[in-house]
DNA sequence: ATGCATGAGCC
DNA sequence: GCTCATGCATA
């Protein structure tokens, strides 16, 4: 056990290590010569645990030949804080999602059927314009789309799942006002009612929504108005994956020039949006580790808070956090490097293991099913960010393939932006 | 800055 | 079960 280093079971910081008992009884079945850890007392919601699937495998899988490790591990969720967040409620407006820009993606993501029924509209409290679709070709510099993957794995050719949208629609009660960081600021108000543009988000959730109008998207210029003129930065249209990479690389100077964390401002945005993001959400952003289409998404919220943040005067620079909201988690598996190693060999291999697979490579490495389903899902979603793995981490070693690259090399359209953190 | 995890929504 | 957005906890 060479970097397993986490310690086994430290009751951790929460509340509950009043108990520092309770996980007495955390045995049986523990893993032997596990390879990961994960111990911790706790509860947990339901049991997913004991719970095999049946309905889908019944062509080949009928012996269910679960090994018998599925135990029972109860004891490794954590119990946090049970206040139950009530004021968790963020608010506001979904942010339209234009369609999804990945021109050279490999899958068929956007084409809407709406032929049978109107389907939902994402934004349906909120009527975004939305840019015709189809009025991207192919970006200019768009790296992403294809050239991320470095180990060509050869998809199944089965592989027809699109990916669906998930539209986070936060209602905002009416009159709701979301208690920020405001508060203690002194004079910083971010608020500026006017400063929200032509776009009011909200106000009618009293308890019906009915709004479901079909506008069919086109657009009527009028000749002699030419109002669309695209400015990079204006948060409308679809950003080309250039633009991304330029407003998150101006974003975290200017950030970090006024002097405000990436958790500062992931709560900033609570206040401002009323939805509220993580540091870790931010500094993905910056760093490009986000789908296309979610970097879309934020941006404009991120601009706004630009906005704002730099044509305040008086710029305070703490806030008060707002309490972890506690829930239930389980601890996270760490796990070892020759068992990373061992599951790397098996994703270039096949990247979507079925759950048979899953079970005796579980069973080979001595990890729970879960972990390694969990393992595999979150590989591929690392597979599918923007940030191309690989690049030089700093400007200055970024010449330094100039040589190298071969005719057919996919020429990076982003240079790496890890510089350097602030926190 | 990132690894593992949760959950929603879609098959 | 999968993808995708997102985040706690950690290195």
């Amino acid at each position: 056990m060479a970097a397993a280093t986490s310690s086994p079971y430290l009751t951790s910081n929460r509340i509950l290590s009043s108990g520092s008992l309770i996980h007495s009884d955390r045995r049986g079945g523990m893993q032997p010569g596990n390879t990961a850890v994960t111990s911790v007392s706790g509860g947990y919601r339901g049991d997913p645990s004991i719970k095999m699937v049946q309905s889908d495998f019944m062509q080949g899988a009928m012996a269910t030949s679960n090994g018998g490790h599925m135990l029972s591990h109860a004891h490794q969720w954590v119990t946090s804080l049970p206040h139950a967040a009530a004021a968790a409620a963020a608010a506001a407006v979904a942010a339209a999602e234009a369609v999804s820009p990945w021109s050279s993606s490999p899958q068929p993501q956007d084409v809407k059927r709406n032929t049978g029924r109107e389907d939902l509209h994402p934004g349906s409290a909120l009527h975004h314009r939305s840019p015709h679709l189809g009025a991207h070709q192919a970006h200019p510099g768009a790296g992403w789309g294809g050239a991320a993957s470095s180990a060509h794995i050869s998809i199944s050719e089965g592989q027809q799942q699109q990916q669906q949208q998930q539209s986070l629609l936060y209602s905002q009660p009416g009159g709701f006002t979301v208690n920020g960081m405001l508060g203690s600021q002194g004079g910083q108000s971010l608020m500026h009612p006017g400063l929200v543009r032509g776009e009011s988000p909200e106000l009618d959730h009293g308890g019906h929504q009915h709004h479901h109008h079909h506008h069919s998207h086109h657009v009527h210029h009028h000749p002699s108005h030419h109002e669309v003129s695209h400015d990079p930065h204006s948060d409308e249209d679809t950003p080309t994956s250039d633009d991304l990479e330029h407003f998150a690389k101006q974003f975290k100077q200017r950030r970090i020039k006024l002097g405000f964390t990436q958790a500062d401002v992931g709560l900033a945005l609570g206040t401002l949006y009323g939805n509220v993001f993580s540091q870790t959400t931010i500094c993905r952003f910056e760093a490009l580790q986000l789908s296309f289409k979610n970097m879309c998404k934020l941006k404009p919220l991120l601009n706004k808070w630009l906005e704002e943040a730099d044509s305040t005067t008086g710029s305070p620079t703490s806030i008060d956090k707002i309490a972890a909201q506690g829930r239930k988690r389980k601890k996270r598996t760490s796990i070892e490097v020759s068992v990373k190693g061992a599951l790397e060999s098996h994703f270039l291999k096949s990247p979507k293991p079925s759950a048979q697979e899953i079970t005796s490579l579980a069973d080979t490495l001595q990890l729970e099913k879960e972990v390694v389903r969990v393992w595999f899902c979150n590989r591929r979603q690392k597979e599918k960010r923007m940030t191309p793995p690989g690049l030089p981490h700093t400007p200055e070693d970024a010449y330094s393939q100039v040589g190298s690259m071969g005719a057919d090399t996919p020429p990076p359209s982003l240079d790496c932006k890890r510089m350097y953190s602030d926190t």
